[in-house]
DNA sequence: CTGAAAGCGCTTACAG
DNA sequence: CTGAAAGCGCTTACAG
């Protein structure tokens, strides 16, 4: 049978003092005298009470929740942000709330749950919502900021990889080396880091004289790089550099090679982006763009802090670029 | 200037009715007129009203939050187990509260913030709890399901995959093969699952006479499988077939076997445990005890739903047989 | 420093 | 079916 929750005022009771010194006693910076404290300390831990957090919620009207709104967990990129996202809100007291959203659609029809839990912020990673939803949280107070995606012109701030500077740095890599016939492995057509990874890839090209290159729909995951590769590799004109907009297709891409018995990097070179652990293991040595995960975190975090305790500051989007991994997987 | 969250209040006034009716109309199953029912809904609508769930969680006594507490994140077995949990726990209507623990601690510390937001239960996947913070949060009436562990005699129930079971089947393959030098890359070591897995193919191994055979500690990532490996390769002696505790482990062995020039499946089997995607990779073709990951969860999902109707019932431990995924790592 | 009281935004007997 | 009222467990002016 379980008992009753026990409450401040079974505490009050207990240490005969009222029911607000109880609280205050638990409310960090407010004053108490040590007598009162003392007593009320040892009630409560024979009582073992502990303040509620959602009436508290309720009446400081902040929660110490932070929303998370994710799509695309099982990504290999996402696992390492979604961990150091909740040690470090847990390192400052807050809690996480994490939604699933489903990945190419934007979140519109998640949020009003999240807000309704009245979360002190969202972090919204792969996965973006519309801009009026973004407003709408700004009007609400509720800050919003995205995490590797950006949304020009809204209300919510964004930290991103710089994912053009990145595809533009693959081109210049390529190109320096002499390759004559490269081919880009897309991710999710709709998301903004394949759109930009693109972008900034073919841009560079186009301006360093290139008119023409390989293009191949993947959607993030190892067998479409795979799938896209062996497209590739078996063309009667075979590219012999590959640019994978994600490191997991880029493995697959590597799978791909080997068992085509195309040797790599020696009649092939392949790049991916993300730096996830994997890349670095021996069976593919990736070469590759490295997200700067930590520092994106952090910027994040900050945003977070300074958005809670200024909603109606001006939205800002943070772009941080990328670092070169050279391992062996390109001649470059 | 963020506008003042609107409130029940100000969807009675603008719809000329009482509060209560305003909150009946948002409370499923209970009666209120069509007529009633379509002046709060549409004043709702103007007004942008959703009810505020913490209020709500204050006076129902329960949050339709549910807490998981995970260790490990990045290993690659749990962003699936992740996904899944969120995935339906929300098609249930209910949210994730997302708890990160220290690995091979117990969570006895952070249980109390996770029950301070009031869970209605609490999951708890790679980590553990002493049994007497099992049965304190028993005593509170908020159940705690334990996924892929179990505290005997606690008052937490438990959905497991089989592990002992599992390391008996690794051990009778590998008997039946032939093998004649068997080894263990075991986990990391206080964890429930490598003293299970350890402990089903010892027990085997001795049943069917075999009394020697060699033991590598590693702590479940690619690295220490990779390093273990190479000790077990260098040797004199080296194995011809060994067990990793997982498959992330089992992926390490294989790329240090592939590094040493040891060829798979001919010269050594490898058979890991959890059948993780990566598994599959070309690169690996990795033979493994496929934990039954979505029978797992659902076991898991409908003891939580059973235990908060009822909170006191006896707990269980049910336990789900691993089975195996035959691919070319080994020679069974 | 401390207590009595108001109030956060809801749900739910209670009476009609 | 509907409204007035109590109450969930806190925080925080207000007065002393």
């Amino acid at each position: 049978m379980p008992l009753k929750r026990i409450s401040s005022v079974d505490v009050a009771r207990a240490a005969k003092v009222s029911q607000s010194t109880v609280s205050r006693v638990f409310t960090p910076g407010v004053p108490v005298s040590d007598a009162a404290r003392a007593k009320v300390l040892s009630a409560a831990r024979k009582l073992g009470y502990r303040p509620d957090a959602i009436a508290r919620s309720l009446i400081t009207r902040h929660t110490n929740i932070i929303g998370i709104v994710m799509a695309d967990i099982t990504n290999p990129f996402y696992p390492n942000v979604l961990d150091q996202f909740t040690n470090r809100l847990q390192a400052r007291g807050k809690q996480t709330l994490l939604f699933n959203a489903s990945p190419g659609r934007d979140v519109d029809e998640t949020l009003p749950q999240v807000l309704q839990y009245r979360v002190d912020a969202i972090i919204i990673t792969s996965a973006t919502l519309s801009s009026v939803m973004a407003d709408e949280c700004a009007r609400l107070g509720t800050p919003v900021i995205l995490f590797n995606r950006y949304i020009p012109r809204s209300k919510a701030s964004a930290v991103c990889c710089d994912n053009v500077a990145g595809g533009q740095l693959v081109a210049d890599l390529f190109l320096d080396a002499g390759f004559k016939r490269m081919a880009y492995v897309a991710g999710r057509a709709n998301t903004s880091t394949n759109v930009d990874r693109e972008k900034g890839f073919a841009q560079r090209l186009r301006e360093r004289g290139v008119v023409d290159w390989l293009c191949e729909p993947g959607e993030y995951t190892h067998e479409s790089g795979y799938q896209a590769a062996r497209r590739l590799l078996t063309r009667a004109d075979p590219p012999d550099a590959i640019f994978a907009a994600n490191d997991i297709m880029a493995m697959g891409v590597l799978d791909a090679a080997r068992e085509l018995g195309v040797c790599v990097p020696d009649q092939l070179s392949v790049i991916g982006f993300d730096g996830i652990p994997a890349g670095a293991w021996q069976a593919y040595s990736l070469t590759t763009i490295r997200q700067p995960v930590e520092e994106m975190i952090a910027a994040t975090l900050e945003l977070v802090e300074a958005r809670i305790a200024k909603p109606d500051a001006k939205p800002v989007i943070q772009m941080i670029p990328g670092t070169l991994v050279k391992r062996t997987s390109a001649r470059v």
